[in-house]
DNA sequence: CCTTGTCATGCAATTAGTTGCATAGTAGAT
DNA sequence: ATCTACTATGCAACTAATTGCATGACAAGG
């Protein structure tokens, strides 16, 4: 019971098709919450059949015919009572921690391989978010209520990636120490 | 294919019954990665027809027999060959930051409290790593190569809750900030 | 012309994970 | 006496999510 309040999250900023919320979903909100498509496209059913979406179809030219949501009322009441009831906690699922773990028992030279590829992809993201708070909230400090919660995620997730490139530059100087050493 | 090998670990550190892994996924390991006690039953009966694992039945007074898991030499070789495979790059799925986004959609009041309780979580799980670390490696700067895994790992937490109670505090500030201006 | 990429939607099969239930003995508290 | 909590293992039913496949049109590059 999860994907179908981010969806309506989505929605609720914007109508859109499933086509759409993929893509979103690979981007902005995906960066807090993967969906593939199929995903999307199933749940998206079974929400219009709960009423908390409403689906119209539209023509296109050049272009096949979308099918673009619509967050109805209900749907909004939905939100609107998810938001109040209160966040179960959340669990990590981190496999590249069990991997660090796996240290003594696995190839030494092959993670940090690995830890450079995550920094590199911490790296990456972060430069996203700083581009992305740089072009759609270039006045952090004179928000107005639409804009607070995706500011907000924008620097939760800015937090996030600079303690993870934090540290990989441990770990990395743990253990490129440790192969200096034996050397 | 991740709780396979997140058990690996947790039985190449030490031999364990199925109760005793739920445990452990309920503190040290859980911290990184979640699983329940039907789902570990599962997967090492699983295991045990791969020949990763291997089970024997010891008998207790006072208390029900237990099933002793301990890892094969082809369950090392796994784990080996395992950590020699690129991590997939893993996708967060935070609830919490989805609900932040729908502050302008959604409960403000009810929001600040689900803030607080997240915070208070992070506060508590950081005391936890921080006994943890001074339990465990009273010496970071003296660890031996058996040790490193665990310590790093523990490292990744504590950075990881105090980002995220900095990320709390963030919007704690910008939300009791509004309200206050509102009155 | 042919391949690759984008737009657009979806089904089917499988695997992973959760929830609920069942059993059974011991120990300690009320 | 009774209730709660801990140790210990597991099945069954269900829901969520992934993987693989299918279709079809248009646009751009080689």
């Amino acid at each position: 019971m999860a994907i179908e309040h981010a969806i309506l999250v989505s929605l609720a900023e914007r109508s859109a098709s499933g086509y759409d919320l993929a893509r979103r979903f690979d981007a902005s909100i995906g960066h807090f919450w993967k969906a593939s498509h199929q995903q999307i496209y199933k749940v998206l059913g079974r929400m219009e059949g709960d009423g908390w979406v409403a689906s119209e179809v539209v023509a296109q030219d050049g272009r096949p015919d979308k099918k673009v949501y619509a967050i109805t009322l209900a749907g909004r009441e939905e939100l609107a009572l998810w938001t109040s009831r209160p966040t179960p906690a959340e669990h990590l699922r981190s496999e590249f921690a069990v991997k660090i773990r796996a240290l003594p028992f696995g190839d030494p030279a092959a993670i940090v391989q690995d830890v450079h590829a995550r920094r590199s992809a911490h790296l990456d993201r972060l430069a996203y978010y700083e581009q992305s708070a740089a072009k759609h909230y270039p006045r952090p400090d004179q928000l107005d209520d639409a804009e607070i919660g995706g500011w907000l995620v924008l620097r939760g997730g800015l937090l996030a990636e600079q303690a993870g490139i934090a540290w990989c530059d441990e770990i990395l100087q743990r253990l490129t120490a440790s192969e200096a050493t034996e050397r």
